[in-house]
DNA sequence: TTAATCACTTACAAACCAGTCAGTTACAAA
DNA sequence: TTTGTAACTGACTGGTTTGTAAGTGATTAA
């Protein structure tokens, strides 16, 4: 067990890390719905406007799994017709600006 | 047709990049091969050492795929038994550092 | 002679992801 | 009275991804 590190050696925690960063970038959706909430809160059907391809069943899923990860936070309001509202969280500001440049790769392949 | 930038809102060029970056980080084992190969060329079965759950045949269809994104380079020696290397091209190597830090996402969740 | 190495390929099955479509609640407008 | 709106839910289905298991060919080591 010496202390010198092996840098191009993934550990266990590496995995870890990746693991949970992969459930939050991945699938055909949640980057798009990412950085649709990056600026501001949105409602559920603002959302649908502004990504017309995903099907209400798939967002909704989605949201929820966002919600769930701890990227984004609900809000509902008792109102009739209802209204649920959708925000990054805290974590969710903080690796916003990693979501961001993810865009940049795709440039190197266009 | 003004020349204002409303820079929340996610346009087509967005689309397609983001859905080119998508296909190089998404998939469960794309990325761990991507770090494996950040700093140094590697041979088929070293990476089968190195990332002993991913199976024989998605390793192969995945290196194969990394490879026609153009991320990566493939060498073959005329040997037996055969040698095959994979490293990164140029574009898999400006990308880089970018890959590494989608690691540090994954922190926020831990 | 048998087993092992290396980089694959193929057939098949299970798991997961995404899509359609119909239905729900509560009110408001036509 | 019918229609519309908003935010869902659930059944069903097709497609993609991932996994399992077996086999290939050339060569060396035991």
């Amino acid at each position: 067990m010496n202390g010198i590190k092996q840098p191009e050696l993934i550990v266990e925690e590496d995995r870890l890390l990746l693991k949970k960063a992969l459930e939050v970038i991945c699938g055909k959706w949640r980057l798009f719905i990412l950085l649709h909430l990056a600026d501001k809160t949105r409602r559920y059907s603002e959302l649908r406007r502004l990504i017309p391809d995903v099907s209400e069943k798939v967002l909704i899923q989605e949201l929820k799994a966002l919600v769930l990860l701890g990227v984004l936070e609900k809000q509902s309001f008792n109102e009739v017709p209802p209204r649920v509202e959708y925000r990054l969280s805290d974590r969710g500001k903080a690796v916003m600006p990693l979501l961001l440049q993810i865009k940049e790769i795709g440039r190197h392949f266009i």
